[in-house]
DNA sequence: CTTAGGG
DNA sequence: CCCTAAG
């Protein structure tokens, strides 16, 4: 079967079991894209015998005998996996409407959160793809996907223990709080963004979300370390307890401390975007079933993010409580509607022609966060209202709807430069930003080589504070990768080179520290004669 | 956190 | 510049 997508479209399942490290020296890292490829199809693999098992089971024998290499699924954008191409981005996936819940959880464990109880296909015609004709002329398109799934919202009624001090957000406040002396604040703000962009906790999350749904189809995956506490994507207490009470009940009032209200929420269908599935005419039913399934688990399997929309209204403030929003016990069924948009849809302004806001969870007492679709979890990090890129930096308001288009200028900073920052993607419930690109002066490129003539190659902290320690825009790591072009400049034509030239010196200088160093070792060189070494550097 | 190295 | 394994 060729789905045009790549599996690891937002999706990284499950986390890598810890394998033997290899000595530092011995390091090659694989391509993430070939070290995720298994687990992604083990994720797949996963989604569709959880997802889909009721409509496995209705497949024949004959499916068997189906060539998957005759089934081709072509995903808007061809190898992308972006379901949202073509301006269908604007056409998130319509989910749900509320309706009652039943009696029990339509799984059997007490952690169940979602079930697909019917999958059908529900608009195959012959119509021809509107980006071209197909290549035989008839191609079944597929116009939407209904599933049927339930989905609980439970409050935390025994939050007993919220392991806080084991928690990833616990653990960074130590972390900093006993770091502050080594690192710049540039730096500190840069490691909170990179640990909220952290997929380690990603996978956790995941991880958490398809355990529970594995548990709930009697499938048991061996248990794994991780590096983080997992925060509880909702509570695992004792169904009955919340059976009983009802689907909703309490006041009217649904804050954080009304621990006793619940809204129970079923999502009884969702619609996916637009996706177009060629298959031959030969093929089987079912296996026209599997391919539909395939292409339903490809969504699934992306990272999702959910929209609330209240009375067509969307819900752009997660730190609201339900009752805040509107949503409590007392709406029509259907006033209130999930939307799943995958994880993509909001990086590009090209696909998305119209604002697209972006959205982001907080992980307190909001619907979203609830919500145990979202294979996405939420960050701790995005727990505070803004995320601040740095004290001299924009902040970006968490509420202000940010358009994917955005560009959040900032007043010139102390050196005068002005530092623009895109908001470039959206990962779950981070937005990374990538920093503006800054051009080393020929000056800083001077200082640098002189500060790797006298410290080495290697030790790049060291080389920070000594050249760089009151540049808060460059990092160690950034000195280091400087050092590499640096080398890699040094070493081609002066033809070939971009940007501001460096000086032919100092790019000689560059060469002979680099041959110096990297025969000597630069760590353990330190210890014994760094007042000495770096003569010997600038004499060779 | 730092280092190292690939992307 | 980013990302992240390894230490």
């Amino acid at each position: 079967m060729v789905l045009q997508r790549r599996l690891e479209y937002g999706f990284n399942g499950y986390q890598v079991p810890p394998t033997p490290r290899a000595p530092r020296s011995a390091r090659k890292r694989v391509s993430s894209w070939k070290k995720n490829e298994d687990h992604n199809r083990m994720c797949a693999f996963d989604l569709l015998a959880t997802v889909a098992g009721k409509l496995l089971l209705e497949v024949d024998d004959s499916v068997s005998k189906i060539d998957h290499e005759e089934i081709k699924i072509v995903n808007g954008s061809g190898s992308k996996p972006n379901v949202c191409d073509k301006g269908s981005c604007n056409k998130p996936f319509f989910v749900s409407e509320i309706i009652k819940a039943p009696d029990t959880d339509t799984c059997s464990g007490p952690a169940s959160g979602i079930t697909v109880s019917d999958c059908k296909i529900e608009d195959i015609n012959q119509k021809q793809m509107q980006t071209g004709p197909p290549e035989n002329g008839k191609l079944p398109f597929v116009n939407n996907v209904d599933c049927n799934l339930n989905l609980v919202i439970r409050d935390d009624d025994d939050d007993d223990d919220d392991d806080d001090e084991n928690s990833f957000e616990g653990s960074r406040r130590d972390t900093l709080n006993k770091k502050t002396v080594r690192a710049p604040p540039c730096m500190r703000d840069r490691r909170i963004r990179r640990l909220s962009a952290s997929k380690q906790w990603k996978i956790s999350q995941n991880t958490d979300v398809y355990r529970n749904k594995i548990n709930c189809c009697k499938y048991q995956r061996p248990l794994r370390d991780y590096p983080f506490k997992k925060r509880r994507l909702y509570q695992l207490d004792n169904p009955s307890k919340s059976d009983k009470s009802g689907f909703i009940e309490g006041g009217s009032s649904l804050d954080a401390t009304s621990q006793d209200s619940h809204v129970k929420l079923k999502i009884k269908s969702f619609r996916v975007p637009e996706f177009f599935i060629e298959i031959p005419e030969t093929a089987t039913v079912s296996s026209l079933k599997r391919t539909v399934m395939e292409a339903v688990t490809a969504i699934f399997s992306g990272e999702l993010h959910v929209g609330v929309m209240l009375q067509g209204k969307r819900i752009r403030d997660d730190n609201k409580t339900l009752s805040q929003t509107g949503i409590c016990h007392d709406n029509e069924l259907d006033a209130l509607g999930f939307t799943l948009e995958p994880n993509e849809l909001q990086v590009s302004p090209l696909l998305c022609p119209e604002n697209q806001p972006l959205i982001r969870y907080s992980p307190a007492q909001t619907v979203a966060n609830e919500v145990v679709i979202r294979q996405q979890a939420d960050s701790p990090m995005t727990n505070s209202r803004n995320i601040t890129v740095s004290h001299h930096e924009m902040s970006v308001d968490d509420k202000s709807g940010l358009d994917s288009r955005a560009l959040v200028t900032v007043p010139a900073n102390n050196t005068g430069e002005l530092e623009v920052v895109p908001v470039r993607k959206l990962k779950g419930a981070e937005v990374a930003q990538r920093r503006i690109r800054r051009p080393f002066s020929v000056s800083e490129v001077e200082a640098l080589v002189e500060a790797v003539e006298k410290i080495g190659t290697g030790r790049w902290r060291d080389v920070k504070l000594r050249a760089f320690d009151d540049a808060n825009h460059r990092t160690y790591v950034d000195l280091k990768d400087k050092w590499k072009t640096l080398v890699h400049t040094a070493r081609i034509s002066p033809q070939q080179r971009r940007g501001e030239p460096v000086p032919q010196e100092l790019l000689d200088r560059v060469l002979t520290a680099h041959g110096y160093w990297s025969h000597h070792q630069a760590k353990n060189q330190f210890k014994l004669n760094h007042q000495l070494e770096p003569q010997t550097c600038r004499l060779l």
